[in-house]
DNA sequence: GTCTATATTTCGATAGAC
DNA sequence: GTCTATCGAAATATAGAC
């Protein structure tokens, strides 16, 4: 396991013996970014300092500054992995009406980014308010987000209520699951938080399970 | 003197027409708190300054220090308003152990407090790390707190994994969906949302209606 | 209880050397 | 690409008058 220390070594921040090789193939800039994951998904981006950053990262400050124009930079970056992640989903989602069992489908595969992905989410989670500020900043047209996507689909007045209902609460029950995730399931695996939470999203929607 | 319409904030609060008298009737230090409590929802609470509550108000950034002690004396006053509804829930709760039928009388009477308590409950949704950072402030041996006592169960091996994912499932579908609650479900009536979140919540823990 | 004015601190960001 | 040193802004908080 990973030294005592979680204390602010200037070089290491412990990772697992062999994510240190890896470490070395990464860019500086993708290091940068794990490391603000990290943090902003302790303490939160708000209380999340560039000088804490890059102490962690065994240098100055100022050097973040060669590779992020700003703090707000760097959360655009994240941000931008989980837009990637939605872009995935999206495509398997032509413009077809949304219908309970498309739902399940989106949510099934988003289900199934969740365990590469775990702490990236968790912090979207976490740091709801700091995403939407951005989010208002990069005022997209285009708005091919997937939060946009969803919001749009509960509002739509022309859907059943029960139906608006059912959406949300799978979509929530997912996301909101992922918080407590990493410190409450520990003792599972992957495999088994996929499945559960699919058999969840299948009953909040009332479909059967997906015949892929 | 009540500076009754002094107000030259750019915009208004929008309060209903009936609502203007009540506020008179509450004490200035419950008018900073709900001032605080649509900002901290609006902007997220580390995003919001202490000059623009005092500017909502109509009085200077001081006058708030003689009401509060700091910015966090603010928020946890709020974070006590949660506190309180969470004892009502906890009170029917005994130290029975957590079944899937008892999770759902749990979650019932919370779906309850919702419609009167929606601003606050959707606050704390969008500013967790804010909200979790105050509980590591002021670490109470005395886990009385909900949110406490809903992780552990969470995490407790000996509950099989089914149950454990199901219970955070219906949390987090009902917490989750606050967010959206405001915007997306306007048209909604408070019976309509509170009827379908029960049968939601009823769904994801397999169990039938509540038999009350 | 509220004011004006100011202290204090922290942080994001920049300049320029190496 | 990283450093030291520093700037400037903004925020929290305090002092003392009224």
């Amino acid at each position: 396991m990973t030294p005592g220390r979680s204390v602010k070594a200037p070089r290491e921040v412990a990772p697992p013996p062999s994510a240190a090789a890896d470490d070395q193939l990464k860019t500086t800039r993708d290091r940068i970014l794990d490391v603000s994951l990290d943090l902003f998904l302790e303490k939160g981006y708000d209380k999340t300092s560039l000088r804490e950053i890059a102490e962690q990262l065994g240098f100055s400050k100022a050097a973040l500054y060669y590779h992020f124009a700003s703090k707000e930079d760097i959360f655009k970056a994240l941000h931008n992995r989980l837009h990637a992640l939605s872009l995935n989903n999206l495509s398997h989602l032509g413009d077809q009406t949304l219908t309970l069992r498309s739902w399940a489908t989106l949510l099934d595969g988003f289900i199934d980014m969740i365990p590469a992905n775990r702490k990236l989410l968790a912090m979207r989670e976490r740091n709801r308010a700091a995403f939407d500020s951005l989010h208002d900043t990069l005022h997209k047209k285009d708005r091919e987000d997937l939060d946009e996507r969803l919001r749009s689909s509960f509002s739509d007045a022309a859907l059943p209520v029960e139906q608006r209902i059912r959406m949300a609460f799978a979509l929530s029950g997912v996301t909101g699951a992922l918080i407590f995730s990493d410190e409450s399931f520990q003792g599972l695996s992957d495999e088994e938080l996929v499945r559960e939470m699919k058999d969840r999203v299948h009953d909040a929607l009332g479909v059967g399970p997906d015949p892929d």
